[in-house]
DNA sequence: GAGACGTGGCT
DNA sequence: TAGCCAAGTCT
């Protein structure tokens, strides 16, 4: 695969499509908070974020985060259920728990300085072969790729690279096509633009290959296959799974909560005390008897639960969870974590527990 | 290497 | 609507 890459670069003119792209790239750049500078710590916090999310969806969470911890030693030193509450609703939460864990590393092992090596910025919790080239070339200005989503599906259309995206090993064909493309002068520009490219011109359903800068250097453009690449395999459907949770509150208003584990799905966020439950029972045990059961057993929770109070769906990316939600009043709860409605706010919450909290509030 | 790991927006 | 997507990484 990588010679038939060498293939077709052989008669591609790199020195116009490296001119043409980055000239397009700064004049037409959009203006993101994490465009002012060259901070590699910035450069990094905005990195993280955007894996698998969207610019317009990332802009304020990057200005209130680093607003709450400007510099590696304000992360580092943060308490983590600060940090999650501000990472709170951006998803993929084992990215902030690993990069508060890779910021004290830098501080501890480093001096405080993000590591400009590609050997040793890997060794980063949380920094993959993306991360790394974007660092790399954001910030030191070092001719990194940096391969991500909208890198192989340029890629992929200019060079009509066929393979299948989707698969692991084939980052690496795009890899090795960056570095015979990539700029000497300005790999920063050079990898930004590729993004920016797929961002906004080189879309996915339907690319604007009018408007683009380097469309004469596009093989799939002069075939006409621009639409059909790139190549990407399908992912299985989510699994649903039906849930059952409480909202527990005692007579001066307190609300009982739990903090899930620290690992696995939404590790160390905060959740109202819940249970999966069987709807395929042989014992055809209620969604309601099932919950009251498992809080006696997980929690040492004695309660007279409430009549269905709603139901909620939450569709993560490979579950999906059929919420049932009861209420329950209670005397107290050592097991679980006693908090005022006001302190509420203070703790991180996964989506799907906000709405639940949600229907607690619109109660009548 | 396939599956786990979130969320909200778009077609 | 159901499916796909958005600047991936870890196990």
């Amino acid at each position: 695969m990588v010679s038939q890459v060498q293939e077709k670069l052989k008669n591609f003119e790199i020195l116009p499509f490296q001119k043409e792209l980055i000239q397009w790239y700064k004049q037409e750049k959009r203006n993101l908070p994490w465009r002012k500078d060259q901070d590699p710590y910035k450069v990094w916090v905005s990195e993280i974020m955007l894996q698998q999310t969207r610019v317009d969806t990332v802009i304020p969470y990057f200005n209130q985060f680093i607003h709450k911890f400007p510099t590696i030693d304000a992360l580092a030193n943060a308490d983590e259920e600060d940090v999650l509450k501000a990472w709170e609703g951006l998803g993929y939460y084992s990215r902030v728990r690993n990069l508060q864990s890779a910021v004290k590393e830098v501080k501890e092992n480093y001096g405080g300085i993000v590591p400009n090596d590609p050997d040793e910025i890997s060794k980063l919790k949380g920094v993959g072969p993306y991360t790394k080239g974007a660092i790399l070339s954001i910030a030191y200005n070092i001719p990194e790729p940096a391969v991500d989503g909208n890198v192989m599906r340029v890629i992929s259309r200019i060079l009509t690279i066929w393979e299948d995206i989707a698969k692991p090993k084939t980052r690496k064909i795009f890899e090795e096509s960056i570095y015979q493309l990539i700029s000497q002068e300005d790999p920063s520009s050079f990898n930004q633009a590729l993004m920016e490219l797929g961002a906004t011109i080189c879309t996915p359903t339907s690319p604007s290959c009018l408007l683009c800068p380097v469309r004469e250097h596009c093989a799939a453009f002069h075939e006409g296959v621009q639409k059909e690449l790139p190549v990407k395999s399908k992912k299985k459907k989510p699994k649903a799974v039906q849930m059952a949770a409480a909202v527990l509150y005692d007579q001066e208003g307190n609300l009982y909560i739990h903090k899930r584990a620290s690992t696995g799905l939404l590790a160390n966020l905060w959740e109202f005390p819940n249970s999966e439950v069987q709807t395929t029972s042989p014992t055809l045990q209620s969604i309601r008897e099932q919950l009251t059961y498992s809080l006696e057993e997980e929690y040492g929770v004695t309660v007279q639960l409430s009549e269905l109070s709603g139901t909620i769906q939450h569709i993560f990316s490979h579950l999906i969870w059929n919420i049932s939600v009861y209420f329950g009043k209670v005397e107290a709860a050592p097991n679980l974590q006693r908090v005022t409605v006001a302190e509420l706010e203070r703790y991180a919450f996964p989506v799907s527990h906000q709405k639940i909290y949600k229907l607690f509030m619109a109660r009548d």
